[in-house]
Order: C-alpha cells, then sequence, then structure tokens
DNA sequence: CGGACAAGCTGA
DNA sequence: CAGCTTGTCCGG
C-alpha cells in the first residue's frame, strides 16, 4: 500500500505492509500513522494495490488514525500539486478534518431531507430560474455576470434542486464504477467571507436541503447527500462527488491563497466539477479576464443588468480646487445631507496603501512615540520579535505602551484619521472612523474607512470612493479588475438603502472620486456593463502576451537562482516559452498554457534551499 | 521535514 | 576532549 507522508519537502510516497487486521479500515484517502526514519508520522493512504520496489523491506501500518478525503479528493490534490507546482500535502491537509474523524454514520442513513426537494426539482427548471441560469446548468463551466443588486437565490434553488434530480443518477451511471466514487454526491457553494457562511447555510436550509458547514461540519460533508458552504478552503469539501458546484463573487482576491502553494479556489472547483461531470457556475458582478476565460459568459439582458447595479457617479477631481484634496465639494455636501436628517449614511472609502501610518496602543490608544525625539514609531518586525522603530532617528524599542504597558497594538492610517477630523470640521456633525481594528460604528450618519469598511455588511445610502485613482495605477497586473471590484462592493453596500431620500427600497448611490474619467473600469461602472473595462484588458493581455494569453509563474527566495539555472536549461530551445530575471530577485517563466509551464515546473529538481513558487501571479 | 551522524571549531 | 554548531544524508 503506498501513502503521502505529512512531511512538507520530502516530496515522495512510501510503501507499507497492511496488517489483516486493518484492511477493512483502509481506503484511499484514510488517515494512517506509519514508522517513518525512527518517526511515527501521520500520512494519507493514495493506493491500495502496489507493487513496492525490489529490495526494500517494508514496515507495517502502526494505527488508523481516522477517516480521510475521499479518493476524489486525493487524486485532486496530485494534479493541483502538478498545476501551483507544490507539495499534494498542503492539499491533503486542506482537505482533511481538523479533528479525528472515527467513522461515519453507516450507508443508507438518510442525510438529505428529499420530501421538499422533489416538488421543488420539478418546478424550479420551468418557472423559478431565469433563461441565464438554466443554460448555466446545462454543463461545463459557466461564468454568470450578476450585477451587485442583483440575486442569485433562483441559481441556488435549482441547484440545490440537482441534489435530487435525475442529473444525479445520470452523472453516477456515466463515472467510473469504481468504489471511489461511491458515496451520495454533494453541491458544493464557496464564498470569498467567513462572514457570508451562516447567512447562506440558513437560507439553504429553508430549502429543505441538508448543509455542511464548513470547516466545522467535515464529517457531514464527508457522507455527502448535502449542500457544502465554505470559504476558500471550502473547495476541497471532502464531498465523495460534486453534482454542481457554485462560487459566489468569484473575482474575490480572497479565493486566491497567498501563500505558496498559490493555488484558486476558482481552478480547483471548475477542474473537480469537469472531473465529476458536474455543471460549474462561477457568479460574479464584474468578472475578471481569467474568469471569462475559464468558461462561457452568460448574463442577463442589458436592462436587466442595468437595474442590477446601482448609480455610479463620477467626480472629475482635476475640477476641484487642489487644496479641498479629496474632500470634494460634493462629499461635503453629502455629509451635510447624511447628518440633517436620523437614519441616514455616508461611507467615504479610501484605500491608502502604504503611506505613513500610526502605531496606537492596542488597550489605551495612546499613539507610540520615539523616547529621543518624540516623533511616531513604525512596526518594524512583525512576529515573536516584534520591535517599534522610530522613521526619523533610526532607535527602536519592544512593542510596549509608554503610558499603559500593553503589548497590543493596532495601526491607524494617517490618511482616514486626517480625512475624519478635516470632514467633520467642513460638514459641522460628527464622522465615525472604521478601520480593521476599530468597527463600532454605531449609528453615525458619516463613516471614513478603507475598504474593510465595505466588507462589514454595513449599510449605506451613499457610498464614496475618495481616491479610486491608486486602485487603477497600481503596478499589479489585477489593478484595474480591483478596482472595479471595489466599485462593485461599494454598490453591495448601497443596496440595502432604505432612505426615502435615495429611492426608497432601491439601490442608493455609489460616488466615484478620479482624475481619468474616461478610465474603461470607471466607464464600465457607471454604464452597468463589466465589458466595458473588460475588452481592452483582454485586448492589453492579447497584446503583451499575459495571462489568460499565456501561463506565467514566478520565482523567488533563497533557492530560485539555483532553481532558474536549472530551469533556463530546459527552457532553452522550446518554442514560446521564456525565462526572464532576475528583476529584484525574482525570475518569470513565461508558457503558452499552463500544461506547458507546469510539466516544466515540474520536471525541474528542487534545491535545497527554499523556493516560493508562485504561479499566475498577480504582482509582474 | 527532521533525526542521526560526522566533521569542524572553541576553550580549558 | 567535552560541548557546541554546521552540513549532509536519508526515510518504505
Amino acid at each position: 500500500m503506498r501513502v503521502v507522508p505529512d512531511v512538507v519537502g520530502l516530496g515522495r510516497r512510501f510503501d507499507y505492509l497492511v496488517p489483516p487486521a486493518m484492511a477493512s479500515a483502509l481506503d484511499v484517502g484514510t488517515e494512517i500513522r506509519v514508522p517513518l526514519h525512527g518517526r511515527r508520522i501521520r500520512a494519507w493512504v493514495v493506493e491500495l494495490d502496489t507493487t513496492p520496489p525490489a529490495g526494500v523491506v517494508l514496515q507495517p501500518v502502526a494505527a488508523v488514525r481516522g477517516v480521510g478525503p475521499p479518493a476524489a479528493v486525493v487524486e485532486l490534490a496530485s494534479w493541483a500539486a502538478w498545476r501551483w507546482a507544490g507539495s499534494d500535502v498542503h492539499f491533503l491537509r486542506t482537505a482533511s478534518s481538523s479533528t479525528v474523524v472515527r467513522g461515519l454514520p453507516p450507508p443508507g442513513a438518510p442525510s438529505v431531507v428529499r420530501a421538499p426537494l422533489t416538488p421543488l426539482a420539478k418546478g424550479v427548471a420551468d418557472a423559478a430560474a431565469s433563461p441565464e441560469t438554466a443554460r448555466a446548468l446545462a454543463g461545463g463551466t459557466t461564468v454568470l455576470r450578476v450585477g451587485p443588486a442583483g440575486s442569485v437565490g433562483n441559481l441556488l434553488r435549482a441547484v440545490v434542486a440537482s441534489l435530487a434530480g435525475p442529473d444525479v443518477v445520470a452523472s453516477e451511471a456515466a463515472g467510473p464504477p469504481m468504489a471511489s466514487r461511491s458515496g451520495a454526491p454533494g453541491v458544493l457553494v464557496v464564498v470569498p467571507e467567513v462572514r457570508q457562511i451562516g447567512p447562506l447555510a440558513a437560507w439553504l436550509r429553508t430549502l429543505g436541503v441538508a448543509v455542511a458547514m464548513l470547516p466545522e461540519q467535515w464529517e457531514r460533508a464527508r457522507t455527502g447527500g448535502c449542500v457544502a458552504v465554505g470559504t476558500r478552503a471550502a473547495a476541497w469539501a471532502p464531498l465523495p462527488s460534486l453534482a454542481a458546484a457554485v462560487v459566489l463573487d468569484a473575482h474575490d482576491r480572497a479565493l486566491v491563497e497567498q501563500r505558496s502553494p498559490t493555488w484558486s479556489a476558482v481552478t480547483v472547483v471548475a477542474e473537480r466539477a469537469r472531473r465529476d461531470g458536474g455543471p460549474c457556475v462561477l457568479v460574479s458582478p464584474c468578472p475578471t479576464v481569467e474568469l471569462a476565460a475559464m468558461g462561457t459568459v452568460l448574463a442577463a439582458g442589458r436592462s436587466v443588468e442595468r437595474r442590477q447595479w446601482p448609480a455610479v457617479e463620477l467626480v472629475d477631481l482635476r475640477d476641484g480646487d487642489p487644496r479641498h484634496g479629496l474632500l470634494s465639494g460634493r462629499v461635503v455636501r453629502l455629509a451635510r445631507w447624511a447628518g440633517a436628517a436620523p437614519g441616514r449614511r455616508l461611507v467615504c472609502v479610501v484605500n491608502r496603501t502604504g503611506g505613513a501610518r500610526l502605531v496606537l496602543c492596542g488597550a489605551c490608544g495612546e499613539i507610540a512615540r520615539c523616547g529621543t525625539c518624540s516623533g511616531p514609531l513604525e512596526l518594524a518586525s512583525e512576529g515573536i520579535d516584534r520591535r517599534l522603530r522610530c522613521g526619523r532617528c533610526g532607535t527602536d524599542r519592544p512593542v510596549v505602551c509608554a503610558r499603559c504597558g500593553s503589548t497590543a497594538t493596532r495601526a491607524l492610517r494617517h490618511g482616514v484619521t486626517r480625512l475624519r477630523r478635516e470632514l467633520e470640521r467642513l460638514a459641522s456633525g460628527p464622522v465615525a472612523e472604521l478601520t480593521a481594528a476599530s468597527d463600532e460604528v454605531g449609528d453615525a450618519p458619516v463613516v471614513v474607512g478603507t475598504e474593510a469598511a465595505l466588507r462589514r455588511g454595513l449599510r449605506a445610502d451613499v457610498v464614496v470612493l475618495l481616491d479610486i485613482d491608486g486602485d487603477l495605477l497600481a503596478a499589479r497586473l489585477d489593478a484595474g479588475e480591483r478596482a472595479l471590484a471595489l466599485v462593485a462592493l461599494a454598490c453591495r453596500a448601497v443596496r440595502r438603502s432604505t432612505c426615502p431620500a435615495v429611492g426608497g427600497r432601491a439601490p442608493g448611490q455609489v460616488v466615484v472620486q478620479t482624475r481619468q474619467p474616461s478610465h474603461p473600469v470607471l466607464r464600465a461602472a457607471v454604464a452597468a456593463d463589466p465589458t466595458v473595462a473588460l475588452e481592452p484588458e483582454m485586448e492589453m493581455r492579447r497584446l503583451l502576451r499575459l495571462p489568460p494569453v499565456t501561463a506565467m509563474a514566478q520565482l523567488s527566495g533563497p533557492g530560485a537562482p539555483t532553481m532558474a539555472q536549472a530551469l533556463a536549461r530546459s527552457v532553452r530551445g522550446v518554442v514560446d516559452v521564456d525565462l526572464d530575471g532576475p528583476h529584484d530577485g525574482i525570475w518569470s517563466l513565461r508558457a503558452p498554457d499552463h500544461q506547458t509551464l507546469c510539466d516544466l515546473l515540474g520536471a525541474v529538481a528542487r534545491p535545497a534551499d527554499r523556493v516560493r513558487v508562485d504561479v499566475d501571479p498577480r504582482r509582474l
């Protein structure tokens, strides 16, 4: 029997003997403990019948630890290891339960409430579902464009119906008759944020379907026959097979792992659905070019999509008094309007990256200042030996508050604080501040914050994006796409507006301040038509041979020079493949497609020193 | 990855 | 030569 030991960097599989008494408890995916090099290590079973290489004396498996991921997910982990040039151990860990699972309910135990589903399954395809939804569920990967104020209720109803519908039977019959494919199929729903899981699961339960919230209800998902809901890691939900899969806000960067291997939940889910023959629907108000390249893009008609976006108004900052900075006359008038009657709310968002930051004491709020020159201190290093350093005179000290002795800190952007004070003065009313650290705004009529403010589910009548140019001009491949995603996020926040002054229950308004009002991203937002931004972006990618027209990877870290050297040898003479670098210690590999790219990365030996391999990088 | 073991350095 | 660091090897 062949296993993958839970050791990153080992990169090898080993064979073990199965004690006869253990045989019935072992399956592909089962978590076991094995002796290796004098240690006892967790491992996953990946093959049951293997012929070990000649001349090695096999050791017996030490113990069965518990139920592991289903066979299909074990195979998917191997694929992902190739796709993101990493170790399958990372993926098997993500796919495994955080607690030991001794056993599963006996087969045949009802895990899905089927009764209410039957009428739903009948009615949903024709009555409840829109034509777009029906087409999306026809099979393959579909990108469903739904504006920020649009609803995905019909889509989810139809997808849930497929759990009990004839599609399941059909796909099971078509699949290989392997033991690894056994178990009831499930439906996978992936969202970017943890806070979305609870409400979504509750809504799904009202349809009469069993729901497994991940990662807590891993065991329930493992038995199948339910809808598994979770964030990025739920792409690895232990459903035995997929009847259908949905990713909501599929453009969101939270769905991509930032640490190496830099896997994307969208790509993993799409591959899983493809293998199981189930439809995969990627929902987004603003699909990226990468998403659009993954499948057929569907949207409601122009007039319907128009209504799915609130009014987006541009304020040209070049027309204003430069002394007013980001607080244009329009913003000040809006702030006064919000303060004039109870129940109104204006949210101002500033997304300053970098810039001067103040470090405050997390306990008492005292500003950390330098003992020698009394200048503001900044966090010099994170982790266990974090210190505060003075940017002015260079002295540093441990992270201890001079006033109360606490070691807790919170960061405050100069920008947000100063803007809050300025706006308070200009609007002559109270202005609250919302950052990642402080989240109490009460019923303040005006709130200033960063992008995090929009992710809190905060209700707003008007949202102002004070300075989107920083996002539009960022030195990132996805700068424009992220800027449009920010506008869409703002549109979500005003969707719940209940203020009669902005049209009752109709969507509120989003105001975007910019110095480049003719930028395609902003024209797309105003027109409620993401294709206006998508088409020039795609044209640029084609022209510069950038993803998704090509596939790219970056190498960095201490072992990068060695690996780049080895890569350079295997790349030489291969058409349309080039290795570029180093620029700031980073090498870039470009190939016509992922097949070529990942095969090259997989064929080259990893050096002893650490290398970060970033497949599909966003910073070029 | 992490242990086992060897080789190299240091101070008494 | 004990005590410690650094490097290399290897696992079923």
